[in-house]
DNA sequence: AATCTTTTGCAACAATGTTGCTTTTTTAGT
DNA sequence: ACTAAAAAAGCAACATTGTTGCAAAAGATT
């Protein structure tokens, strides 16, 4: 596991630090989204609030993770798939947002469909977010 | 045009004051959507923050305005069209970013199409943000 | 016009995000 | 393994954004 942190790290060559690895984890060791709060209050007491923003930040533009939009206001992270490169998401996945637990999930196997825009208008991304209730809570 | 704000508020069962005419004002002069620090500089300096705050919240209550999820964490506001209801959005409609003008617009032609979601979850709401190049930008 | 209700503005606060700078840690070269 | 250079962390101070309670002002109702 902790193996898995430090390829990641240097794979995308950053340096293997004591926070970094630790929020890598955090990802690894969840399935849904996380929000900087969330990263904040589960890292425990350990990192100053600014190193956090600053690492994901850096994860972001490395690819290593991606944002969520959210109605809310709150900015979600997600850990992208191997196909993801340094400055050039592949960020084609619907993401999933339960009513009833609050996470957010990527659903890798759904992809984002083509929309007809009117004539003059271009697509370059297109973010799907559903709302509903994930398959946990709906048993 | 004052007339119809006035018609808008009450028709909602809203008091008309200067702040609510002002803000619905900026709302119907613009085809694009605003967000909060929009109205707080075009609304002049004559307006409480706070104020601005509670009007948006009460103008999405009664499905005047809806929001739009960013990517970069900022609430967007834009006029309903007139099948929304007090508690009952009927939102289904595409938005689009610009990528060089950075205007948010309803595409209210396009719907949002149908998601084939994994077994066990249930979508109650789809939201479809499109990112690229609007009509006027591509001329 | 008087009263009751609603809204506004203010002040104080809380949460979230940013920046510059110093200290500490990591990396790379020997 | 040790040291110098580079990178990151931590700290403090600040900026922005959003929230709450309450008194004053404005709007609605009779």
């Amino acid at each position: 596991m902790a193996r898995d942190t430090k390829d990641i790290l240097k794979k995308n060559r950053l340096s293997v630090t004591a926070s970094r690895e630790k929020i890598l984890n955090l990802f690894l060791d969840q399935s849904g989204a996380l929000a900087h709060g969330d990263i904040e209050k589960r890292a425990g007491e350990k990192f100053d609030r600014v190193t956090i923003y600053r690492t994901l930040q850096v994860f972001v533009e490395k690819g290593i993770i991606h944002t969520i939009p959210t109605a809310d206001n709150s900015i979600l992270y997600a850990l992208c798939k191997d196909d993801c490169e340094e400055g050039h998401h592949h960020d084609h996945h619907v993401h999933f947002v339960c009513r009833q637990c609050q996470n957010t999930y990527c659903l890798d196997n759904v992809v984002t469909p083509d929309i007809k825009l009117p004539t003059g208008y271009s697509a370059k991304q297109i973010d799907v977010v559903v709302e509903g209730i994930c398959r946990q809570c709906s048993i």
